[in-house]
DNA sequence: ATAGGGTTAG
């Protein structure tokens, strides 16, 4: 080094150069130097350190110097300040900034944007609005910088009213200050708002810039407003921003929101520069649009072509198209490449992977990577949870849903969307009642979504009176409010009900869906509206243009079957424009089942037989069809043939919440703590029946046993277990709601009508398909189900 | 400029 060290002027002039060039050895080697030959720190060459430090963004390493000067200047202190605000961590800032107010240094204008944007980073509301009253102190709230900051504070954490009153009252207003205002309207979309101020500001004769358009693409994109975006489009081509990969990148995105996926695409192609975010931003606009081929072959691209590396937000986009085409082994592959990249699992990454995981069915895989998560946020509950519903274990939800409370992480409108139907699967009244206090307390309640899974919770719970409340309460209902609603009355046996308030929905003017049919139709078939559920399958299609899809057919076929019409329903199936599948073979059978036509039942069966026969409950449908015409043979060869399928019965499952608790029974189950008192209660019942003139339904029983013992077998079935559980815990004459994974046992149903006889109950059951509502000797399914 | 969890259906 050819200067003489030890000279301060010296120093300063080779940090002036360091400071141009951003050199980080020069800087230090000087720096070692500095602490060698000079003993008293002095302050101006301390100043240019830092800065250097700074300048080579040595955040850490200048904050270290900073610390040691007696008396920094105001410029120092700005520019540690602006080295928090730009870098992070952002309350280091904010912290600079109380220190210096502290040590009676006195903030000038350029230190006000600089902290306000730490605020902003931070959403520290609370902290902003007492240093803009420390502006406003200082006489800095009407200079044009300050000003500006505040407006972009406001708007930036959403109190877009005093972002507006700020601007409003400004004199001159730049660029930047136009652009702060339209970010904050598109950050909380108000995408009209934002393009009225582009109009306006061109009006006062203040020119767009690239920013401005970049800040208003994403809530034109999140409104689909196509024309704006179109029309911005235009504008940056006349100004030939669109040259910009930030432009380009924003306008794709834009038209892939709009679902413009092809001019997405053409924009995608065309762009001079593309960086990783206009790589993530396409493929992620293919998913949305569940584009699932076009969004992994873009992947596979992007890797093989090796343009840019892929972010996390590219990894999370083709999870999320694993998840929807349930590819789990792409999945697992993904996984795999994510940890062998060692790319940041952060937590975002985190909670999609374990979404698939549940979305692909492997539930205790992503139980196993949701407990390894750390750390956890409210949407990793909340997948896990829904996944755990999805998956069939509405039990481990509302479990999960309870160690989320203790970890003080607070359950959020969507977690609440995954919690509401676990209470629907477990007939959980009272959980279902506590969410929906929380939901009010939080504000959710009013939310169409919520309202929609309270109505359904609530149906399912039993309470169709409050499921219509919740219902009629609503501000904005949607046609999945109508569906559940409908629905809702059609397992209760409420079909004219359903009926109802499915020519209320069309008197209002309303489009009713696919799913609204077989809502509809499956409720016709639960209160036997043969005529009706002719009239509006027909319809569906004549008159809403629906074509009818299988699950149409299969609620035809059960009205049919059911009201005795077993050879149309044949018939219906014959004629049907594709082939039918088991579960439609199913219905017919069951159909068969109730009328006892043993020849089609016979014939369905094998049918079933030759397409696998997927589920236990068709072999335990013919087994009933023998079994009730006497045929033990043939009923014992079914049997055997079910095991040979290896299917192995589901076993019966019933379960009866009380004070919040959920107690489940399996058939023949004698593990509860009650057990002696439910088997005594159960005996005396049984005495009191055979008085009433119960008789045992033995066909019911498949094992080779005495009479005796098949009433015994019988009486320990799962629902009656329930029921007896939940006489001994309910006070007297209080209604009981029991609920069943199966269909209710026929020799169960005629047992409950005498029950409610004998200890003057209502007694409710849900099973698989829908309510039984026992009252006074009788349910109101008349005996059909 | 890009990103995670979600309601209805036998």
């Amino acid at each position: 080094m050819p200067l003489r060290l030890g000279v301060k002027n010296n120093y300063l002039h080779l940090l002036e150069a360091c400071i141009q060039s951003k050199s980080l050895t020069e800087a230090k080697k000087i720096h070692q130097h500095f602490l060698k030959n000079t003993s008293n720190a002095d302050s101006s060459v301390l100043h240019k350190l830092t800065r250097l430090y700074l300048s080579c963004n040595q955040v850490v390493l200048a904050r270290r110097l900073f610390d040691e000067i007696p008396n920094p200047s105001v410029i120092l202190w700005n520019q540690i300040i602006r080295a928090y605000a730009w870098n992070g961590p952002f309350d280091g800032a904010i912290d600079l900034y109380y220190s210096m107010l502290h040590l009676g240094v006195r903030p000038n204008k350029y230190t006000y944007p600089f902290v306000l944007k730490a605020c902003s980073g931070l959403l520290a509301i609370e902290d902003g609005v007492e240093i803009h009253t420390h502006a406003k102190i200082f006489g800095l709230e009407s200079d044009v910088f300050v000003c500006t900051a505040l407006v972009d504070f406001y708007a930036k954490c959403g109190i877009l009213v005093e972002a507006q009153r700020l601007f409003s009252s400004m004199s001159h207003r730049d660029v930047v200050a136009w652009n702060a205002m339209i970010a904050g309207c598109s950050l909380y979309g108000l995408c009209d708002d934002a393009v009225q101020l582009i109009m306006q500001m061109q009006e006062e004769g203040i020119c767009p810039n690239s920013s401005t358009i970049v800040g208003v693409l994403p809530t034109v994109g999140e409104a689909k407003a196509l024309g704006h975006g179109k029309a911005l489009h235009g504008y940056c081509v006349r100004r030939s921003f669109d040259n910009g990969v930030v432009v380009g990148t924003g306008l794709l995105d834009m038209y892939a929101k709009c679902q413009c996926l092809l001019y997405a695409r053409k924009i995608f192609d065309v762009m001079g520069v593309r960086n990783e975010v206009s790589w993530s931003a396409m493929i992620g606009g293919y998913v949305t649009s569940d584009c699932m081929k076009e969004a992994l072959e873009l992947f596979d691209q992007m890797i093989l072509k090796d343009a840019v590396d892929p972010t996390p937000v590219t990894l999370g986009s083709v999870l999320r198209a694993c998840a929807k085409l349930t590819d789990l082994s792409r999945g697992r592959k993904l996984h795999c490449y994510i940890v062998k990249l060692g790319s940041v699992l952060d937590i975002l990454l985190g909670n999609t992977l374990l979404s698939m995981y549940a979305k692909c069915g492997v539930i205790d895989d992503a139980i196993r990577f949701f407990d390894e998560m750390n750390p956890k946020d409210s949407v990793s509950f909340s997948a896990i949870i829904s996944g755990c519903v999805q998956n069939g274990n509405a039990a481990e939800a509302l479990s999960i849903f309870q160690k989320m409370q203790l970890s003080g992480i607070d359950p959020d409108l969507t977690t609440m969307l995954g919690v509401l139907p676990a209470c629907s699967h477990l007939a959980a009244l009272q959980h279902g009642f506590c969410s929906h206090g929380y939901l009010i307390v939080r504000g959710f309640a009013t939310d169409t979504l919520i309202c929609n899974a309270l109505i359904d919770m609530y149906s399912k719970c039993g309470k169709i009176s409050f499921a219509r409340e919740v219902f009629n309460r609503m501000d904005r209902r949607d046609i999945v409010s109508w569906n559940a609603m409908i629905i809702g009355y059609g397992i209760h046996g409420l079909g004219m009900e359903a009926l109802g308030l499915f020519h209320d929905l069309l008197a209002l003017g309303l489009k009713p869906d696919d799913i609204t049919f077989i809502c509809l139709l499956s409720s016709c078939s639960h209160s036997g509206l043969v005529m009706e559920g002719r009239l509006w399958f027909d319809a569906m299609s004549q008159d809403f243009s629906i074509v009818p899809r299988m699950e149409h057919c299969i609620c035809m076929v059960d009205i049919l079957g059911r009201a005795g019409f077993v050879d149309e329903a044949h018939h219906f199936i014959r004629n049907m424009p594709f082939e039918p599948d088991v579960r439609i073979w199913s219905a017919l059978l069951s159909a068969c089942r109730i009328h006892k036509n043993i020849e089609l039942g016979e014939e369905v069966s094998k049918k079933i037989q030759s397409l696998g026969p997927e589920s236990t409950g068709n072999f335990v449908l013919l087994s009933n069809i023998y079994s009730a015409a006497g045929r033990w043979d043939d009923a014992a060869h079914i049997r055997i043939a079910q095991k040979d399928w290896g299917l192995k019965k589901i076993p019966g499952c019933s379960w009866i919440e009380i004070n919040g608790i959920v107690h489940a029974f399996i058939g023949g189950d004698q593990s509860h703590l009650q057990l002696s008192q439910i088997n005594r209660k159960l005996e005396e019942l049984l005495v009191e029946m055979k008085r009433l003139g119960y008789r045992a339904e033995c066909s019911f029983v498949f094992q080779d046993v005495e009479e005796e013992e098949k009433e015994q077998i019988l009486l320990y079935h799962s629902e009656k277990l329930a029921i007896a559980f939940g006489i001994l815990n309910l006070k007297a004459g209080r209604p009981i709601l029991v609920t069943k994974n199966l269909r209710v046992c026929g020799d169960c149903h005629a047992a409950i009508k005498f029950m409610t006889v004998i200890t003057k109950r209502e007694i409710t059951v849900r099973d698989a398909n829908r309510f039984h509502h026992f009252k006074n000797g009788t349910c109101n399914c008349g005996d059909f189900w």
